[in-house]
DNA sequence: CCAGGCGCTGTACAGAATGCCCAGTGGAAA
DNA sequence: TTTCCACTGGGCATTCTGTACAGCGCCTGG
């Protein structure tokens, strides 16, 4: 069920460097390349390892604003705001939360004037009946997984 | 400076199959294998594309819970606050955001009941005034850039 | 106490991909 | 026109991958 700490140091060595092959990886470990490979299968057939995407950036992309939109939804309108924003390029995630019909949604834009367009086509929609926006001055932590993947395999 | 829709169409393909490498995807692009390695090396040095890191599922990990919390800052502790919640394996992701000192962190948790245990080892720290949060029930969109990586390659 | 199952090791081999190089071509800019 | 640049298509040596197999220690159930 859990990962162990072989599993751990794997992962790791991902993240630090992903280029390297199975071979690679299985000599930084200490392991037998079959090994590694029967690991790696194991991770991802279990969804640990969803995949191995490339990590684009948004800002060498032309988008260096990001914003946090919490939106107040109509009752049972939901589906509807769901699908909309999912056809908002701009709209980089979208969480359901806890509260009164509320969601929680990540922007990026391409400069702050940007910004206000896009969230004009974002609340521009029936069922979304206000919005508070917060715009990210500093990403103080980028979105990381490693600490948690260490707590994890040391179980 | 930007891409063009070949960088694009590479991009897409990568993300999609990961696994495949240069010359499989010279094939499904029609393109000469030098010009995907091309692509490919100056898309990562201009860091539009930062790495291929695994993308770990923190679900699957054991931690199925997730949560935004937005955190009341004292004024002038902000570097304190951020050196603290680095320390925190279950903070994913740290802002600071426009507003009054404010703070949008990610958190995950192994329940509900281990998110209070999070929630208080993020607040119990002097510079944090308030702290309020949002459980996410669903994540009705996933983080994606791909729509984004097509609006931009078709300037 | 013993047999089986399981995961890891070490090795092997064919097929495929990578990194690197180079000559030729076509289009765009100077 | 000339130069520059990106792309093409080919080649080469090296390396990695996918797959297979025998051997071995460890744990567990009978």
């Amino acid at each position: 069920m859990a990962i162990d700490r072989l599993d751990g140091s794997l992962i790791e060595l991902l993240a630090e460097e992903p280029r390297i092959g199975v071979l690679e990886a299985s000599r930084r470990l200490g392991v037998a390349r079959g090994t590694v490979q029967a690991r790696l299968d194991r991770l991802q057939s279990q969804g640990v390892i969803r995949g191995f995407g490339p990590d684009v950036d948004p800002a060498a992309l032309g988008y260096p604003v990001t914003a946090f939109a919490t939106l107040e939804i109509k009752q049972g309108q939901g589906a509807d705001v769901r699908t909309h924003l999912a056809t908002v390029p701009e709209v980089l995630e979208l969480h359901t939360t806890t509260g009164h019909g509320d969601m929680l949604c990540r922007l990026v834009a391409r400069s702050n004037a940007d910004l206000q367009r896009v969230i004009d086509r974002v609340v521009g929609f029936d069922g979304i009946v206000r919005a508070s926006t917060a715009i990210v001055m500093e990403n103080a932590v980028p979105l990381r997984i490693i600490p948690l993947v260490k707590q994890a395999s040391e179980d």
